[in-house]
RNA sequence: GCGCCCGUAGCUCAAUUGGAUAGAGCACCAGCCUUCUAAGCUGGCGGUUACAGGUUCGAGUCCUGUCGGGCGCGCCA
C-alpha cells in the first residue's frame, strides 16, 4: 500500500513539474508514513513541507496542488491537506479489511518475507565461559539473541545461532583449582583457597560429584566420568567444565533457547588459526615490536591506543583468538554477523573490527555488528536482589525462571531497548493481572480461544468463507483500529529485524492486545446475525494468529486458556 | 581525566528514526459484573522531554556545552 501511494505522489509531482511548477529533477524520495492518529487518516505524506521552498509556494498550497494532480486510485477514499501541509490518505474500507483474509490464509507465515533470500547470518550470543551458572545478563543476551534470530528468519535470512566459549584459559584454571580446594575440604577465604577462586556453592556440588565418581555429559561433547582423584587437576578441569556446560545446557533448555553450533576457543589454537592470524597481521605491516611485545596499530582504525597481541612472555592476549574466531565467521560464509553482548564489551568492538580491517580480507568496516545491552538489576519487594545461594554473588537465569516462569522472563528481558538499564521487578513478573504485560498479551490470546470454545458449546457455526465475504460489515471504530494494527505487523517485523530491536515486537504485541481488549469489551461475537458474526470471528481469529506468531518469535507461549 | 551508552508523568516504559495536540500501564480519584474470562473495561488527575544554546518550515529525536547515572580505559580474560 505504501509503495502504491508513493507512486501516486510521484506521478502527481511529475505532472506539476510538466505544468511548470519548479521541482527538482530527479525528484527526492517520496516517503509515506502511517498516520499517528486516526484524525490523520490511514497514511500521511510530508513531501509538500520539504518541497515548498523550491516550488516557491506555501506548503499548504503545494499540498493542495499535489492532491489536485493525484491520479485516481481504487484504494483511496479521500485525500485531505491538513496541518502545516501534510497530505493525509483515507483508505476505502476494503483496503483495510483485506488484511483479515490475508492473515487467515497465511497463518503462521503471515508477516514473513523472503527479502533476504536465504543470506547467511550468524547471531552469536550468551557465549558464557563454563565457570559458573548463567546470570541475568546472560539471560538478557539469550532472550535478545534468540528473538533477534527469529526476527531475521522472518525476513528470509538463514540464521545460525552460535555459542562461543573459552574452554582453556586462566579462568578455567581457577575453576579447576577452586573445585580441587573444595575436594580437600577447603572453603572460600580459608588458608589454601585459590586467590581468584570461585566462591559459589555450585563449586562444592561439583567437588562432591567428582569425589563420588559421577558421570556428566554436555550437548556437544562426550560423557566424562570423574576419576575421584583429587590430585589430578587435569581430570578435575575436564569434569568441572563438562559439568558446568551441562548446567548451562539445562538452563538454556528451560529457557527455550537452542543453539545450532558451539564453537570452542581451544580449537582456534589446535587448528593453528591463532598463529595464522598473527602471521597475516605481521605480513600486513600493521604490527610492530616494542618492549618485547608485539603490538597491533589499532589506532589506525579509530582505537584510542594500540593493543598488545603477543605479550613479552610469548603468550597471546585474549583478543587475538577473538579476532581469529571472527575470521572464521567470515570464511564460513557469514557475511552478516551480529554479536549480542553486555556493554562492558564495547571496547572489544573497536579492537576486533580494527584487526579485521588490518587483515585485508575485504570485510566491511562495520563487521561484525553488535547489540550491546546494559545491566539488569533484579528487584523484589522494592529491594535489589544481589545474592543467590546457587552462584554466590549474582542472580542466575535459573533463579529467575523458578521465581516467575519462563514466559515472563523471556518477555520482560526483550521488552526494553538493549541499551537501556533494566530493572527486573519480580513482583510485577509474578502478578497475574493487568500490571503484567505478559499476562495481558497472553490473556488476549486466551480470550479469542474462549470465544471459539463458547461458540462450539452453543452449537453455533463459524463460516470463514462467509466471514471473508462480509468484512464490509466491520465498520466500527474499534474494528478499524484493530485491522489497521494487524496490517502493520509485516513492516513491524521488517523494522525490528533490520534495527535489531526485538523490543519493537514486544511493544507491538502490548498495543495489539490493548486494541483487542477494548474491542472485546465493547462488542459481542456470539450474535444472531450470522454474517456479522462470521466477519467478527474472522477478525478476532486473525488477531489470535498474529499474537501467537509474535509471541512465538519471542519464545513465549500462547495459552488457549488461563 | 579520556571514550562509548543513557536521561521522557511520582514509578516502569512508548513515541512509525526529523513531523501534526509527546502516548500507555502502575499508583491516585470516580464509575462499570444475572450477558463470550472483571486476569477486563470507561472517565479523571498527572509534562518547560535533566538544563542552556544551535541547526530549519518543523527537534524528545540531529549538533555544541553543562549536570546526573551506567560501562570501559591492563603485556587480565
Amino acid at each position: 500500500m505504501k509503495q502504491h501511494l508513493e507512486g501516486l505522489i510521484v506521478q502527481a509531482l511529475q505532472r506539476l513539474r510538466a505544468r511548470g511548477t519548479p521541482l527538482p529533477d530527479p525528484l527526492p524520495v517520496v516517503e509515506i508514513d502511517r498516520a499517528r492518529s486516526k484524525e490523520h487518516g490511514d497514511f500521511a505524506c510530508n513531501i509538500a513541507l520539504g518541497l515548498a521552498k523550491i516550488a516557491r509556494v506555501g506548503p499548504r498550497d503545494l499540498a493542495q496542488r499535489i492532491v489536485a494532480a493525484l491520479p485516481p486510485s481504487e484504494h483511496v477514499e479521500r485525500v485531505e491537506v491538513a496541518g502545516p501541509g501534510f497530505i493525509n490518505f483515507y483508505l476505502r474500507a476494503d483496503a483495510l479489511t483485506r488484511v483479515v483474509p490475508t492473515i487467515l490464509a497465511r497463518g503462521r507465515a503471515y508477516g514473513c518475507a523472503g527479502d533476504a533470500q536465504g543470506q547467511k547470518v550468524m547471531v552469536e550470543f550468551v557465549s558464557a565461559n563454563p565457570t559458573g551458572p548463567l546470570h541475568v545478563g546472560h539471560g538478557r543476551q539469550a532472550a535478545l539473541g534468540d528473538a533477534l534470530s527469529a526476527l531475521l528468519e522472518t525476513q528470509g535470512y538463514a540464521v545460525t545461532r552460535e555459542f562461543y566459549y573459552n574452554d582453556a584459559g586462566v579462568q578455567i584454571e581457577n575453576l579447576a583449582l577452586s573445585v580441587q580446594a573444595r575436594t580437600r575440604g577447603i572453603k572460600p577465604g580459608e588458608g589454601g583457597w585459590p586467590e581468584a577462586g570461585y566462591n559459589g556453592d555450585y563449586i562444592l556440588d561439583i567437588a562432591n560429584d567428582f569425589l563420588a565418581k559421577k558421570t556428566v555429559h554436555a550437548a556437544d561433547s562426550a560423557p566424562v566420568t570423574a576419576s575421584g582423584d583429587a590430585n589430578d587437576l587435569e581430570a578435575i578441569r575436564k569434569f568441572a567444565v563438562t559439568y558446568l556446560r551441562n548446567e548451562q545446557d539445562i538452563d538454556l533448555q528451560k529457557f527455550g533457547v537452542k543453539f545450532d553450533n558451539y564453537y570452542l576457543e581451544s580449537s582456534l589454537y589446535t587448528e593453528g588459526k591463532v598463529a595464522g592470524t598473527v602471521q597475516t597481521l605481521i605480513a600486513s605491516g600493521k604490527t610492530y615490536e616494542n618492549d618485547g611485545a608485539l603490538w597491533l596499530r589499532t589506532t589506525d582504525y579509530g582505537d584510542d591506543k594500540d593493543r598488545v597481541m603477543r605479550k613479552s612472555d610469548g603468550s597471546y592476549t585474549y583478543f587475538v583468538p577473538d579476532v581469529a574466531y571472527h575470521v572464521t565467521k567470515w570464511q564460513r560464509g557469514y557475511h552478516k554477523a551480529i554479536n549480542v553482548q553486555g556493554s562492558d564489551h564495547h571496547s572489544t568492538m573497536t579492537r576486533v573490527r580494527a584487526a579485521l580491517q588490518a587483515l585485508g580480507l575485504g570485510v566491511p568496516q562495520g563487521y561484525p555488528e553488535y547489540v550491546l545491552h546494559s545491566l539488569v538489576r533484579v528487584v523484589r519487594g522494592g529491594e535489589e536482589v544481589k545474592i543467590s545461594k546457587r552462584a554466590g554473588s549474582y542472580v542466575t537465569v535459573r533463579d529467575l525462571i523458578e521465581w516467575v516462569g519462563r514466559d515472563a522472563v523471556r518477555f520482560f528481558l526483550v521488552s526494553r531497548r538493549a541499551d537501556s538499564q533494566f530493572v527486573f521487578d519480580i513482583d510485577i513478573a509474578l502478578a497475574q493481572n493487568e500490571e503484567n504485560p505478559v499476562y495481558y498479551v497472553q490473556y488476549a490470546h486466551a480470550r479469542v480461544c474462549s470465544v471459539f470454545k463458547q461458540l462450539k458449546e452453543k452449537g453455533l457455526a463459524h463460516d470463514r468463507d462467509n466471514g471473508s465475504r462480509r468484512l464490509q460489515r466491520l465498520t466500527e471504530e474499534h474494528e478499524r483500529t484493530l485491522m489497521n494494527r494487524l496490517g502493520r505487523y509485516p513492516e513491524l517485523l521488517r523494522d525490528a529485524a533490520s534495527d535489531a530491536e526485538p523490543q519493537q515486537l514486544a511493544t507491538y504485541l502490548r498495543e495489539l492486545a490493548y486494541d483487542f481488549h477494548i474491542y472485546y469489551n465493547s462488542h459481542k461475537f456470539l450474535i444472531d446475525d450470522p454474517d456479522l458474526r462470521d466477519a467478527r470471528l474472522n477478525l478476532i481469529e486473525a488477531t489470535r494468529v498474529v499474537i501467537a506468531n509474535g509471541l512465538k518469535l519471542l519464545g513465549v507461549s500462547a495459552p488457549e486458556s488461563m
